[in-house]
DNA sequence: CTGAAAGCGCTTACAG
DNA sequence: CTGAAAGCGCTTACAG
């Protein structure tokens, strides 16, 4: 049960517990003779640092704080955070960093979080909640914590960030419709109020502006990133525009919603409509048919939070660092994108 | 930025570091005084206990490893994880315990993994795979590192773990569409070799004999919990056997599929197939007709967990506990669950 | 390159 | 009820 100490393997090294330590911690001014003997002697006894001990002596908890901070209904509806908690995994794992998973659930655990992240607890705090408004990390930020959040802050925040390439993302897919010949492209948007949504609405006008194709209101409609959202605009795009030759649907889960209203409807996919989704998550290759999608690597995006939150706490300073990751368009049937069978 | 120290609290309040220890950590032998100057104390320095030092101190972690090894797939689709961590959050919240998030991802970091979880980094670990054959817990247990995992592990295990009873949740469900009338009843299983989708299967088969029907094996089809493998579970089923009239489907996912293939095979539900899922997951709501299902709280599971694997860290034994939750069938339309409209 | 020693911030017998 | 003191296991100037 019990690990030896380090005093032990000194001892049983014939060293002084300082170089042990030394060796152990990989500085390399010590002698080979010493070294081996240590190396030797941690196998033997098989040594195991006592982080507390570490911590302790370092001022350093070697942890981070990772804060999902969300409703249940998207918590469990969204493999997002499976995802991005699994590239924060790896990142953190990497550099022998532990990590410390904190859901408050309610005002007054919200309230001890502030504390425990503010005191030293951890050395720096990644925060995975996707509402808009959150105002934590921007606090801790001015108190002093390193913070980093997934996905782009409300505008005027000071807190640094990684998010996908939304907005590039897509002009990629409303160009893809526009190449394919289609001319009255719908979209529909997301919750607006996320900025991932905001900007992937902002993405498909300002592909539009580009081609010399005004935007039309009544091509808009709004979704809740849910397949029953996707659904219910598909139907109100249908209704009010029946012309409609492609969508834009600002998320694979509401593109399986669309799909399905415009094969009840009769209109065949993507003769008639061309859909793009965007995410490029596992249902996108179980549509019928396959859905042409945007890319984007959200396990990435752990680990660059991971990098960035790091680069802060060794760094100790105070920069802003915003990291955006390309997106790409993976072209499938849906939008007509493959003239082969491939998928 | 730097937090008090207990010494400085101490100094504070006119006593000794050892007086100021007993407040902080709720000894009662300390006099009103000397307590209400020392809580002044801390009230006013904005006092945080070092948790590295009391660790060290103690010779405790305070935090539990929670080891989530998965395959990607699996942890993307199943709201289960989410679900299961938030109840385990809340749990060691609730007892001042830190979650330390694993999630290995090769052979290597398993490794590392079981030096990690045995070398007293935690004071124990909770293990939320599910795959069938995992050895770590049992090795860990057997290393006397206190361990509990969530679902009956396979036969012969010697861990303490916290389940459904998803033996009585299948019951159930058989018994309702028994009280239905039907009596040609399929099953959509899970993977087999998951034992929740074993005693799912076993459930329906103890409730049909005693009910006194014979079990017919063209009646039961394979899924593998997902959407699509109870689709192709059902298209097989409706083949063999066209006369079947109710399922029991052991997900709710799987349900979803196989209504989709009842309504693309022209048969209504519940009039001429009545179906019962099992989980009462969100999407039981948003089937057309609503499912009925079997509530199980995975929520419920992760705060069970906890209070399992702290039993076990107190009680510093080496007991073997076993916790089943009861589930509840949860009627509505797609068994004809509810004469109103009620859902 | 190496060791003796101080220090990280707490807990807890022990003696009173 | 309370304090002086040892101890938890490590790191790191400092002197050599």
């Amino acid at each position: 049960m019990r690990s030896a100490t380090l005093d032990e393997v000194a001892r049983a090294a014939g060293v002084s517990r300082a170089t042990a330590s030394r060796v152990v911690n990989g500085t390399t001014t010590v002698r080979v003779e010493a070294r081996e003997s240590v190396v030797e002697a941690v196998e033997r006894l098989g040594y195991i640092p006592n982080r507390a001990a570490h911590r302790l002596a370092k001022r350093r908890s070697d942890s981070v704080g990772v804060v999902i901070a969300e409703t249940t209904a998207r918590l469990f509806n969204d493999p997002f955070f499976s995802e991005v908690l699994r590239g924060i995994s790896a990142g953190l794992a990497a550099h022998k960093m532990q990590l410390a998973l904190l859901m408050p659930q309610s005002e007054s655990e919200e309230n001890l979080l502030e504390q425990y992240l503010a005191g030293g607890h951890v050395d720096g705090a990644i925060f995975v909640s996707l509402h808009g408004d959150y105002p934590l990390p921007e606090r801790l930020h001015a108190r002093g914590v390193p913070v980093v959040v997934a996905g782009e802050p409300p505008r005027g925040s000071r807190v640094s960030y990684v998010d996908n390439d939304n907005h590039g993302g897509a002009i990629a897919a409303v160009n893809h419709l526009l190449e394919k010949g289609r001319r009255t492209i719908g979209v529909i948007n997301g919750p607006l109020e996320m900025t991932a949504a905001a900007s992937r609405r902002l993405g498909y006008l300002d592909a539009l502006r580009l081609a010399g194709i005004p935007a039309r209101a009544e091509l808009e409609a709004g979704g809740d990133f849910s397949r029953e959202g996707g659904a219910r605009a598909m139907r109100e795009l249908l209704q009010r525009c029946p012309e409609v030759d492609a969508v834009f649907v600002a998320s694979d889960l509401m593109a399986v919603g669309a799909l399905e209203v415009l094969r009840t409807a009769g209109r065949s996919v993507p003769a008639e409509v061309a859909i793009v989704g965007f995410d490029d998550s596992a249902v996108a290759l179980t549509t019928d048919p396959p859905l042409s999608s945007v890319r984007q690597s959200v396990e990435l995006m752990g680990r660059e939070l991971v990098s960035v939150l790091l680069q802060a706490v060794e760094a100790r300073d105070h920069v802003l660092r915003r990291v955006i990751l390309a997106t790409e368009l993976v072209p499938r049937q849906s939008s007509g994108g493959l003239p082969t069978g491939k998928s």
